[in-house]
DNA sequence: GGAGTTCGCATACC
DNA sequence: ACAGGTATGCGAACTCC
């Protein structure tokens, strides 16, 4: 048979001693369907220079390498011509039995004299094989094949449950197929996936300890509450049921006939999925979710991966977290602030001290609470779902890993993925002591930041170099496979900078690399998708061209991470020295045009226009751009009518990556300073960006020409100083947040949040890692901060010293004093005053 | 036991 | 452990006398 078919989740099974693929992705008429593939693994034997491949032929074919309930050897080899880190090579490419076994296979191989390298035998199968076959995630393709039988592959298609008569209810799969023929379709129509969210609520945080007591449902026709809590007055998307496994099997059902692509929630691979595991086993219910009803299983890893079968499970959070949440403004991760910014949704409020005594409308609340969880967090999947889609595409992973992967891991698929393009083979991956080696190494020489001089400026304009660090790997060709030691005319040279004490230049090959360019089309893509998004924007130009952006940008990280392949802490320290160069280089014609610099700091510039038109401004931004080498760019970043920058706190030199600008339309941009760090109170930060919207402003409160920009605000810093004095100021903007980023004991420094999270353990409330304490500093005794804190529900005075002379005062004083406004004295003035 | 300094820590910028 | 380096500034803990 022939059919259309879109792979969406992979896996891999043993049978009679060999590997196969199983895809499990829908057809054309969408209907879910499995399809099994056949794959031979191998891995790669490289020779060195002019060596004979026939001794290292003879003792690769006698290998055979015994595990307890298996024994695989070398099934053939065969001598071909490829390419390793850009040389030519000749290498053997040896067949395996079994790809788990090519590890030690190629390690019983050994280091014989004319050996150079063995390789790919690290690639995880999957890899292996959409590599090697060409069988992309969520990409179209036409598939001819038998429809397995019931014995074949030793019962794989009943496992599946493709056989009417079965009792269990479980995702259906139609067909199990084994394939004869898979290629690419070119279709338009992209795969839409059947989406079903759901989230759970417990009686106690902790991992398994509390009972389950509710789960909600949403998707496309399915919007349901399941509980076990008293819901005899609940509303009617609430089912009951008797106790906490019959819901928990009631769940199993409701998913696995909902038969979705995905089934997502938000950090349920570290809290949802694990407890609802934990609490089918002491419910002794089986939490048989996926097509063959086997239920999740969990990967190791720094948070364990939640595995169905069948049914790709997305943590939307871990998603979030790898690939977004440095271009996001939220302050936490949280369901709410994420979805809130990403898709305008909140969640409902619900208080939790009401668990232990709770009345049927508290009960309700709860329902309702529980649903609409639910709801954002499918919202948030739909809105996120192009972007997946996209990785996936590029990075050509399944989804499962995709969602998962960190950028790193991303550049690194992108890069395997299409080696083969290259004839190159893929280099290994660093063992853990030459990680270690790595990481000994230290840091090296970074951008340049330049540093202002404290003061207000008019008419500012700012130029920035557009993805700077990849058009400079691009432009000079910088990689681990092209770096040279000796220059010349066939290479492009680096600058000369100090790496590790010792001063010098690297070399680049002009010969372009794989590396450079892949990355060039990345580059490519990322302005024609752009281009694409300005055009039609949508939600998937968008998804496509910000895929591109953040490759692009990685891709710099990629070089000098002691994870990758591709490590490369010359050609990272290489284009770190282009970047300072070519800065150096600007501010200076800048300079000698006329202007004066302001500030700059990597890949921006700014300085004042004077008494330049706009139209020269982009006359002399042309002339520089015809003389940058390759693909580099400068672009105009904005006009700015105002700008302050401030002194350091300790010193009177200029604060570095500490600025406010507004731009012609009245569009404030602040940067670094408190406003913008949640780590200090809402009154304080509330204050200084009204203080720095006061001072930047054309007009004054009276829309007169703001001349003295200090004299509004100062009014506005009066006001809260006396507020403060008062104790007019309510609780709430005094909480301080800050994150506990380890375990409570392994803090060397009892910080003030350290306090408080301890406080709240004597409460029994758990706190871990990653969670924001919040607190405020009160009146009383001891000499530490630390020992003035108190959480947001004990009873005691705010501690107006300290919020006078630790959050209002240094956030706003170094603003006034551009202005020569001492606000120390104006706040002792005050307290005369007031004694008097 | 107080002043000065270093260091741990969180957070931001690009 | 999961892209890099540069930078600010708080508060605890140390050093020194």
């Amino acid at each position: 048979m022939k059919f259309e078919f879109v792979p969406v989740d992979y896996d891999y099974f043993d049978f009679d001693g060999r590997n196969y693929v199983r895809l499990i992705g829908r057809n054309e008429k969408g209907r879910k369907v499995c399809v099994v593939d056949s794959y031979e693994p191998n891995f790669y034997v490289i020779l060195k220079k002019g060596a004979k491949p026939d001794k290292v032929i003879k003792k690769i074919k006698g290998i055979e390498v015994s595990k307890s309930s298996r024994t695989s050897k070398v099934l053939r080899t065969e001598v071909i011509d490829k390419k390793f880190l850009g040389k030519d090579v000749k290498a053997i490419r040896v067949f395996v039995t079994n790809h788990k076994d090519a590890h030690d296979i190629a390690s019983e191989i050994g280091d014989m004299d004319e050996i150079e390298a063995r390789r790919e035998y690290d690639i995880p199968i999957i890899s292996k094989y959409i590599k090697e076959k060409g069988v992309e995630p969520l990409t179209w393709h036409s598939v001819e094949g038998n429809i397995l039988g019931i014995e074949d592959f030793g019962g794989i298609a009943d496992a599946f449950d493709t056989l009417s008569g079965h009792e269990n209810l479980q995702a259906g799969v139609e067909i199990c197929v084994g394939a004869k023929k898979i290629s690419k379709l070119e279709k338009e129509q992209e795969f839409e996936p059947k989406i079903l969210a759901y989230d759970i609520e417990t009686d106690d945080t902790e991992l398994g300890k509390g009972d389950v007591l509710m789960i909600s449902l949403y998707g496309e026709g399915i919007k349901k509450v399941l509980t076990w809590k008293n819901c005899d007055k609940a509303q009617d998307y609430v089912e009951c049921f008797k106790d906490e496994g019959e819901m928990i099997e009631k769940f199993v059902e409701y998913v696995n006939d909902y038969d979705p692509d995905i089934l997502t929630g938000y950090f349920s691979d570290g809290f949802d999925l694990p407890y609802l595991k934990a609490a089918s086993q002491k419910n002794k219910v089986k939490l048989g979710l996926g097509i063959d009803g086997r239920g999740p299983t969990f990967t190791r890893g720094r948070i364990p991966s939640g595995k169905i079968n069948g049914i790709v499970h997305v943590d939307l959070f871990r998603f979030v977290d790898a690939v977004f949440s440095q271009y996001l403004q939220s302050e936490t991760l949280s369901l709410n602030e994420v979805a809130g910014e990403l898709v305008g949704e909140k969640k409902e409020d619900f208080d939790f001290a009401r668990l232990p005594n709770m009345t049927n409308s508290d009960w309700q609340d709860f329902f309702s609470y529980n649903l609409q969880d639910a709801i954002v967090t499918y919202k948030l999947a739909e809105k996120l779902w192009p972007d997946m889609l996209e990785f996936c595409k590029i990075v050509k992973e399944p989804l499962f890993e995709v969602t998962r992967d960190r950028m790193s891991s991303h550049v690194e698929n992108h890069i395997l993925h299409n080696l083969d393009r290259f004839d190159e083979i893929a280099e290994k991956r660093p063992m853990y002591n030459e990680i270690s080696e790595r990481k000994a190494k230290g840091k090296f020489e970074g951008a340049f930041v330049f540093e202002p001089s404290p003061g207000l400026y008019e008419n500012l304009v700012m130029f920035d170099f557009t993805s700077m660090h990849a058009s400079i790997i691009v432009s000079f060709n910088i990689s681990k496979s092209t770096l040279s030691e000796k220059g010349g005319k066939g290479f492009f040279e680096s600058p000369e900078f100090v790496l590790d004490g010792k001063k010098g230049k690297f070399y680049f090959e002009k010969k372009e690399g794989f590396f450079g360019k892949l990355l060039s089309e990345v580059v490519e893509k990322r302005k024609k998708y752009k281009e694409e998004y300005n055009r039609d924007k949508n939600a998937m130009t968008k998804a496509r061209s910000n895929a591109y952006k953040l490759l692009a940008n990685a891709s710099f990280g990629y070089q000098g991470f002691f994870g990758a392949r591709y490590y490369s802490r010359e050609a990272a320290a290489s284009t770190l020295a282009f970047v300072r160069k070519f800065t150096h280089d600007t501010i200076n014609t800048i300079e000698k045009e006329g202007y004066k610099i302001i500030y700059s700091d990597t890949d921006s510039i700014a300085f004042l226009q004077g008494s330049k038109s706009k139209k020269q401004v982009l006359d002399f931004l042309k002339k520089i751009n015809s003389k940058l080498p390759g693909i580099m760019e400068l672009d105009l970043e904005d006009f700015y009518s105002r700008g302050l920058f401030v002194s350091k706190r300790t010193t009177d030199r200029g604060a570095k990556k500490k600025y406010a600008l507004v731009d012609e339309k009245g569009k404030i941009k602040i940067r670094g300073f408190e406003t913008v760090r949640r780590d200090w109170c809402k009154l304080t930060r509330n204050l200084q960006s009204e203080v720095l919207a006061k001072i930047l402003s054309p007009r004054d409160d009276s829309g007169e020409p703001n001349d003295e920009p200090y004299k509004d605000a100062l009014k506005l810093l009066r006001k809260v100083l006396a507020d403060l004095k008062n104790r007019n100021v309510n609780l709430d903007d005094l909480m301080i947040r800050t994150q506990l980023r380890q375990p409570i004991n392994e803090y060397l420094n009892e910080g003030p949040h350290v306090v408080a999270a301890k406080k709240m353990e004597a409460q029994e409330i758990s706190v871990s890692p990653g969670m924001l304490i919040e607190y405020f500093i009160g009146e009383g005794k001891g000499k530490r901060v630390g020992d003035r804190v108190f959480l947001p529900d004990e009873k005691a005075k705010y501690d107006i010293e300290y919020y006078l002379n630790n959050q209002i005062l240094p956030a706003v004083e170094n603003i006034f004093d551009v202005f020569d406004v001492n606000v120390r004295e104006i706040a002792e003035g005050e307290k005369q005053e007031k004694l008097f």
